[in-house]
DNA sequence: TGTACATCAGTGAACGCGCGTTCACTGATGTAC
DNA sequence: TGTACATCAGTGAACGCGCGTTCACTGATGTAC
């Protein structure tokens, strides 16, 4: 532990690394402000020198995960190269990275129960994040040669499903023990089977 | 409210309950034990009586949830009939139609984040449900052509995650608003594109 | 049918705890002159 | 370079609160005789 003066020097940066961390260690509701501030090496009221409160903190979490989400998947999608179809493949497994790499952040975002609406700022990112998703889709469903074809926000709605379902449930340790599978490789089988189904793939490979 | 003697009569129950109308309320986390015991009209020392805490009522829930769940998912499966491909179908739409007509059980089981290991009970009544997920889809899988097929519990996996995937990201008011579409459609276009994919059904219809 | 008594479900008071938030304050920093 | 002073980040004590759990108890129920 560094020992530091009266003055913190950079405080905002570390209740969020705390809030992070703690975050990742017992969920969004177990995580609590004092702890935070004790992690920091502070007291719990210089807290508020920097957020409105505890879910403001939490807030400043999920929306620095956004950003972060959004800037990974943007670069996973790398513009459609080297093909629309291989970049919205690259997206679904950025997205398994980030939960695994960003589980503070994953959880503030997907499991804190917070309303976007009442924090503009994380609002803003998670349209951000929600738009190089939809852009994505889009671009893929321009090459899908059946005439009816579904609305890119559908079946991009589909894969974030099936990625969130597949964090939530075999990513980490729920029901009656461990995964069957790897995640890694039960998302990449199921966005390959689903693409199939929207014939962006060969019948068989 | 109706009045009641010294002895309540049915206080397990009621506990029961009343855990479920807060769970599906506030979630697991803010669920607490004396407000379940107000709700019941009792003092919190009485719950001691049916339960040795707080988180043995939670998993309680969680086990009569599973419970439930199996039973309906074998319902819905209905041995196979009419056909391997209508059943399968048929338990993806259960699937959503129990997380909405059950909401606090379902959050007890998949958002509460205790360890089934921990309650044997549960584990058991969990086992069962994922059972019979798995017998459908083994049954299933036995119509696939492709030499290649999947593992059934794989694609049991797909379809699980991707329903739950869509339970929490859209069937609640998760990211920056509502729905793009109605969850039901979500789903069940979801399982036709995968099933598709699959060469379970015809590449055009 | 009546009585004695064991059982045990629920009471009520108490405990220690950690929480989020407020408040008047203090002391380090950095800027103006 | 030196001094006065405004700024404001962090302190520490206090608050009211509701929580989960324990304990000795009480009173309703139902069983044995």
């Amino acid at each position: 532990m560094v020992k530091r003066g009266y003055h913190h020097g950079n405080l905002r940066e570390a209740l969020v690394d705390a809030a992070l961390k703690l975050i990742a260690e017992k969920g969004p509701q177990g995580f609590t402000l004092t702890e935070a501030a004790r992690d920091a090496d502070v007291t719990p009221a210089a807290v508020y020198r920097h957020f409105a409160g505890r879910e403001d903190l939490i807030a400043e979490v999920a929306r620095q995960g956004y950003a972060i989400f959004a800037d990974l998947m943007a670069f996973a999608y790398n513009d459609g190269e080297p093909s629309a179809l291989a970049a919205f493949e690259a997206t679904g497994r950025a997205y398994l990275a980030f939960a695994r790499r960003h589980p503070g952040h994953y959880m503030a975002m997907f499991e804190s129960g917070l309303a976007p609406s009442d924090h503009p700022e994380l609002a803003r990112e998670a349209a951000r994040a929600s738009g190089v998703i939809e852009r994505a889709a889009a671009r893929l469903s321009e090459h899908i040669p059946d005439g009816k074809r579904p609305p890119p926000s559908m079946f991009s709605a589909h894969i974030w499903a099936m990625s969130h379902g597949i964090v939530e449930l075999f990513a980490r340790g729920r029901p009656g023990g461990r995964s069957p599978f790897p995640p890694e490789e039960l998302l990449e089988a199921g966005i390959g089977i689903y693409l199939r189904g929207l014939g962006l793939l060969p019948p068989d490979r």
